[in-house]
DNA sequence: TCTCGCGGTGACGTAATTGTCACGACAGCA
DNA sequence: TGCTGTCGTGACAATTACGTCACCGCGAGA
């Protein structure tokens, strides 16, 4: 699933954006206002994808994208820029500076998300960071398969889902509520014992590093990095 | 050298692109002015980049386009089009269909340069020869024909763009959704049965190599360098 | 017109996956 | 110590996803 960045003065666009890739349920957003914030999440999170205004409050759109240009982390990261008018000077500058596709305002949210697909297509196939590690655990979100201690572990679709919320923040305690709307989408407040069920199958699978998985009693569970004592 | 196909009925077009392509220096140029020679030219030339104008004499730009799409030895060529007017609907069709790129009558040439340059950029490393290898396979784009451990498998049309969007990514999950799309160009999520019943054809035909095809169950399918056990 | 190969569809069986339930264990509390 | 609410667990049923097959339509070529 890859992650987007947009980075955005008005509310609207980013809300319309936002509502378009998000109905396909394959993307993940992050969201910054100004150009430093911008910055910041390019370089933590690592998008997939920039879809950058070129209007910005504290800083100069181009100048963002100089910025992501000159750092070796971000300098290939596919960006997608966005300007009031279709001036054309600053279409070809931002072309000419390397933004792989330009957009005027007002553009309609499919084209958008058309190009955006389209750019990703042709971005993204071989890269992305498809392994997340943590402690003795190595998730592969191509294959949804665990790697631990040399073992491979297959898991299903939901099992993965589960796994990968909790071990994304490690030490953090999630509460129930939020597990079920991340991975089974269900509106908070229901009291079903789905939840417990897959806990119980995922330590399982994890066999002597289950207790890697705490429960949290009344509130939900977390995922511990150094665990199996 | 990229080579890059133009199409256009229109010469003042042709001489623009090839006036502002070839003062770098660094393009070669096909030019066609009709859809069956262009067709002709993107199999037997193998350009890295089409140029097509949809407002073609004897055939509509978009059925070259589809064309282009079937046949597997052209199916991931980009494409930039270029149309008359920004019609929205007709852009929108246009990136539907998978063109990475679509630019309104009139347009810079300066404009249309950086696009291409950008797309060739994007998208040049993995082109280049006609044979794809990977592991015991060895898939001949213009033969149409795989050739693996020493015997020579004919594969059909729609067999050879499937193996082909799997080989091309080999390690990574393909969703069904997108390998509908690639290799039928349906729109996304349809129930069918259709990409069950060729993975399974295609496996017959890969022998006890068929299991190099794994199943990733409610993802989709990949394709595994190091198989056959 | 006939034949043949290809490609797509729907029906069906099977296996994997998932959610629910019932019940027991146990912590927290008074 | 007993009560209460929460969680773990195993069994079970429902659902979903996939593999396979038979069949049909279509277009090319004879």
């Amino acid at each position: 699933m890859p992650t987007i960045l947009i980075v955005d003065d008005e509310e609207d666009i980013r809300e319309l954006i936002a509502i378009n890739l998000l109905r396909e349920e394959k993307y993940s957003l992050l969201e910054a206002i100004n150009g430093l914030e911008a910055l910041h999440l390019a370089k933590t999170k690592r998008p997939d994808l920039i879809i950058l205004d070129l209007m910005l409050p504290e800083m100069d759109g181009l100048t963002v994208h100089k910025n992501l240009r000159d750092d070796p982390r971000t300098v290939n990261i596919p960006v997608i820029m966005l300007t009031a008018r279709g001036r054309l000077e600053e279409k070809i500058h931002g072309l000419e500076m390397g933004a792989d596709d330009y957009l005027a305002k007002p553009f309609s949210p499919k084209e958008l998300m058309l190009r955006v697909r389209n750019l990703l297509r042709r971005t993204n196939p071989n890269q992305g960071g498809s392994l997340i590690e943590s402690g003795p655990f190595s998730l592969d979100k191509n294959a949804l398969k665990l790697h631990l201690e040399g073992e491979e572990i297959e898991l299903t679709a939901t099992e993965f889902k589960l796994l990968l919320s909790l071990i994304e923040s490690p030490g953090i305690t999630q509460e129930r509520g939020d597990l079920l709307k991340k991975v089974w989408g269900y509106s908070d407040m229901i009291q079903t014992r789905t939840l417990d069920t897959h806990i119980k199958r995922l330590r399982e699978k994890l066999g002597a590093n289950g207790n890697s998985i705490e429960t949290v009693r009344g509130v939900g569970y977390r995922f511990l990095e150094g665990a199996s004592h």
